[in-house]
RNA sequence: GGCCCCAUCGUCUAGAGGCCCAGGACACGGCCCUCUCAAGGCUGAAACACGGGUUCGAAUCCCGUUGGGGCCA
């Protein structure tokens, strides 16, 4: 139908995609799939000596990890700016004929001394405007931008923009060397594109107003405009890797859960009345630019870690499993191959757990017998009393009838009655003997996951270790 | 320096003139539950940057100040 939204994500490739990029992806992509539109992935390769293969690549992982998938991109040809070159020339070259660009020969040193002056009178830098009448055959192209009056950028989250054009100058379209410059390239990119929406990072919003000259000047109708604020660092300025880990595979390395992240992502700057969690057909049914604040935000990585809390408590089993996995093997243990045994071994840990790093770190006793006792535990605990209890221990497991976690809750209490301690003293020195550590899921559970043969053979072990630290 | 943007609890935000002596969430404190750690329940402290207007009435509208950020260099 006609009218389709198509938006865009144009990142450089000059590093990883970092949480602003993100974010901006994502609202890109939100509008795209609420609206039934086009989502277009387009890479900003021109800074040649910056932009890397290993770079895109990585940026094309950290949005299939997010999971907003592009309906043109790479690899197909064409959404590279280095492929693009000829349909920039094209342009530029229609500009030059319908007179609405020039040729300016002016050296940078004069240019640099009329900045310089302006400088000194406290007034914005224009182009004097020199070369505007020469009707040179060389040198960079720029654009004749009209004197008098002011551009208005309509900006869909801040409303009218007025930039005075005195404040503005003939921007350059395309070097003495025969480069296009950004502005030129964007507006070309986003005109062939049919780009209808442009959502992109407030920082493009002085910009816009010369680019919009250049979509008029080449004849072409305006794409609506929204600058989403800026991703913060805890000083109020624009988050930067001297804030700490910016990039989204730092996250996801640090076993954040992708659903968390594109919450938590969605939720910065955006929101729908006291919701906090949404799943993503939410977002894509409630996402709307009109309800992005206007206002920078900035990131709270505790936030994160709950909302990834939230998702992994409340995933589904399967889910669950086939993000863990990688991070158990990532650990230097294996996972059961039965997924059906890791299942209930990760519902103990779930909760216990905000990352999956964390997740794996809580429950590593379930893929490995302990390396050492924790020490002041060991001291209190595994002294000959505690070898006698685990002795008593040991025989009324071996000879439970059923493995269960409500049968050894059963069997402990009844022990625990007996020889008139508390619960806590049994599970406390079952729990070290186990697990290593004084903190786990519910011991019950965590003796019946482990079956009866691998629990007693702690146990016993436990036992053994007594005597040593005694 | 010029231009532009922004301004509600520490943080993310609700609030589109009376419903607000400002609501939710994270984090923080207390209590309860409890085999540990968590989770959960209850609960506490915590904000409309400032100054002028407009209006019967302003967190909400206008102007200015201050502060922060961005772009251009």
């Amino acid at each position: 139908m006609a009218g389709t939204v198509r938006v865009r994500f144009a990142p450089s490739p000059t590093g990883h995609l970092h949480l602003g990029g993100a974010r901006t992806a994502l609202f890109n992509w939100l509008y795209a799939r609420h609206h039934r539109g086009a989502f277009v992935l387009r890479i900003e390769d021109t800074d040649r000596s910056r932009s890397t293969e290993e770079n895109i690549a990585a940026i094309v992982e950290a949005l299939r990890w997010l999971g907003l998938d592009w309906d043109e991109g790479p690899p197909a040809p064409g959404y590279r700016q280095t492929e693009r070159l000829p349909i920039y020339r094209e342009h530029a070259e229609r500009l030059l004929r319908a007179g609405r660009a020039y040729y300016c020969d002016c050296p940078p040193a004069l240019l640099d001394r009329e900045r310089k002056a302006a400088q000194a009178r406290k007034a914005t830098f224009r182009y004097s405007g020199r070369c505007r009448e020469r009707g040179l055959a060389a040198g960079a192209l720029r654009l004749r931008i009209p004197e008098e009056g002011a551009t208005v950028v309509n900006d869909l989250i801040h409303g009218p923009v007025t930039f005075e054009h005195g404040q503005l100058d003939d921007w350059i379209l395309v070097r003495t060397d025969g480069t296009p410059t950004y502005n030129f390239c964007v507006v070309v990119d986003d005109v062939t594109m049919r780009i209808t929406h442009v959502i992109r990072g407030n920082d493009h919003l002085p910009n816009t107003p010369k680019q919009i000259l250049c979509y008029e000047a080449l004849g072409y109708p305006l794409p609506e405009v929204a600058h989403v604020s800026m991703i913060l660092g805890p000083d109020r300025s624009r988050l930067s890797k001297r804030h700490g880990a910016t990039s989204v595979q730092a996250f996801r390395d640090a076993g954040i859960v992708p659903e968390a992240m594109v919450n938590y992502l969605a939720r910065l700057g955006w929101s729908h009345g006291d919701q906090e969690i949404f799943s993503r057909a939410e977002l894509v049914e409630l996402f709307d630019i009109k309800d992005v604040a206007a206002s920078g935000a900035v990131f709270d990585a505790t936030k994160l870690e709950w909302l990834s809390h939230e998702y992994l408590k409340s995933l589904d089993g399967a889910r669950l499993a086939a993000l863990a996995a990688p991070f158990i093997r990532a650990a230097g243990l294996t996972p059961p191959a039965d997924p059906a045994r890791l299942v209930p071994i990760l519902d103990t840990l779930r909760e216990r757990a905000k990352t999956l790093v964390e997740l794996v770190a809580a429950g590593r006793f379930y893929f490995a017998p302990p390396a050492a006792y924790e020490p002041t535990a060991a001291q209190t605990l595994f002294g000959p009393e505690g070898a006698r209890r685990l002795g008593l221990i040991v025989d009324r497991l071996a000879a439970l009838p059923e493995f269960t976690a409500a049968a050894l809750e059963r069997a402990y209490r009844a022990l625990t009655a007996e020889l008139g301690l508390k619960l806590v003293d049994l599970a406390q020195l079952s729990r070290l003997a186990v697990t290593g550590g004084t903190a786990s899921p519910p011991i019950f559970e965590v003796l019946a996951l482990l079956g009866r043969e691998e629990a007693l053979a702690r146990l016993r072990r436990a036992r053994a270790a007594c005597g040593g630290t005694a």
